[in-house]
DNA sequence: CTAGATAGTGTATGATTTACACTATTCTAG
DNA sequence: CTAGAATAGTGTAAATCATACACTATCTAG
């Protein structure tokens, strides 16, 4: 509309409907070598007691991304992570109430109970296994969850966000592991040593960590030129989807 | 916001502030073997007399897609044709007037003088070579072009959006040349005949096209699964951004 | 010292990509 | 009619890369 025939004279806001919009963010993160979402339990009709993405009304003196940044923290307590914008859904029905634009944020954080406002017990919000979601979410929250899981699965194939979910020293089977759980599948281990080494994006450390096998070197990932997310390490060439 | 307090009976829509929400749809085109763009001149305050992305507001009883997919028959006369969001803006100060949020779509459409609504002479509405944009458009639709373009790059490395710059009928050697237009680098004729075909994604015809040497096959794309975008041609595997 | 557990390396095989040479069919000039 | 320019299309050897899986290494527990 933005070209269209309005002056500021006979511009009237108020005479169109307007739909709500609203920003809802898929919270992503790694707990005990799982990957698990965030959801919250809705209490009041619609959807009562069904469980949903956490997301709200935005404000009007703030941007998409800072309502969606307002939000997470409203959740979580964490703030400046990575977050991205998904994808808008607005289709009529998805909402009984009234008509509902949803601007869909996936944010990854790093799992850190101390910091993290969630807790073990709460009732009303809950992290979830992306293996074991409950039934029935809220909306069509179903179908923003596997969107942005495929999104999640893609992106990692072609940027850095793996090592979003791990501590600053990582073996490399830890950041293997997380490969398979976000592309839901076994790796080689072989091969992905080999893979990651000449991609060149680690350091190794002359640290070692203990355990009930022999011992692993820790890594540490290359951040020497600042801010560089646009690394790239893919684990495979073979895509479907991709936004 | 969507598992918040409401109830039926408390909810009352009218008292939140709400943005408008608008589709802008970047429409591209090939003219003589150039990548074009549509814009369209305002006529009225704000920004009268600048160029803009066509676009317009949301019908309440319409999806978004809906919504783009209108907007680019209103302005074209062109339907069913390849459309997909972009993304969404939604900065505090972008328009004026109110707050208004714009859902971004991205369109190709084949250039055919005939059919296309949009005339050579149009004082108001014009295609432009992506190489030769007029200077401040309006709102802030020299980022969302900017997005658009570099998007629509990456895309034609891994999606069938070629195709969608060819006529019906077309040459295998023609759709090399409009990849070595956008990859920016000569293809090899052997391999590029071999993976094409492998694709699956081309359907023999038995016309020929006669020129200077041999007569060329013509082939059509294969549309058989109704409304299957997601036909994956990838020439080279190595991506470096996607959205 | 041995078994269990985890870490890490090496490599044969097959698949895919690349580079390039070859064949095919038309037209035009003489 | 023939040669050769021009364009279309095929075949293939060699290099590169991916996959699967066997092997070696180093720790702890008993």
């Amino acid at each position: 509309m933005e070209h269209q025939e309005e002056t500021a004279a006979t511009y009237d806001a108020s005479r169109y409907d307007r739909p709500s919009v609203t920003v809802d963010v898929v919270i992503f993160t790694l707990i005990e070598r799982e990957l698990h979402v965030l959801l919250v339990q809705r209490r009041h009709w619609p959807y009562e007691g069904c469980w949903a993405i956490p997301g709200g009304f935005i404000n009007m003196d703030e941007s998409l991304e800072q309502a969606a940044r307002r939000e997470l923290e409203e959740e979580t307590g964490v703030r400046d992570l990575y977050i991205e914008q998904l994808f808008t859904f607005g289709d009529v029905g998805r909402d009984p109430r009234t008509r509902v634009i949803s601007v869909a944020y996936i944010a990854i954080v790093r799992f850190d109970a101390q910091k993290l406002r969630v807790s073990e017990e709460s009732h009303d919000v809950r992290w979830f296994p992306v293996s074991a979601m409950p039934r029935n979410l809220a909306f069509d929250h179903e179908q923003i969850l596997a969107y942005a899981i495929s999104r999640l699965r893609s992106k990692l194939e072609y940027t850095t966000l793996a090592f979003q979910l791990l501590p600053e020293l990582f073996s490399i089977l830890e950041l293997k592991h997380i490969y398979e759980q976000i592309l839901g599948e076994k790796l080689d281990k072989g091969n992905f040593y080999r893979k990651i080494k000449e991609a060149g994006l680690l350091e190794e450390t002359n640290q070692m960590r203990e355990g009930r096998g022999r011992p692993t070197r820790l890594w540490r990932f290359k951040r020497d030129r600042a801010g560089d997310k646009q690394f790239v390490f893919r684990w495979r060439e073979d895509r479907g989807d991709r936004a």
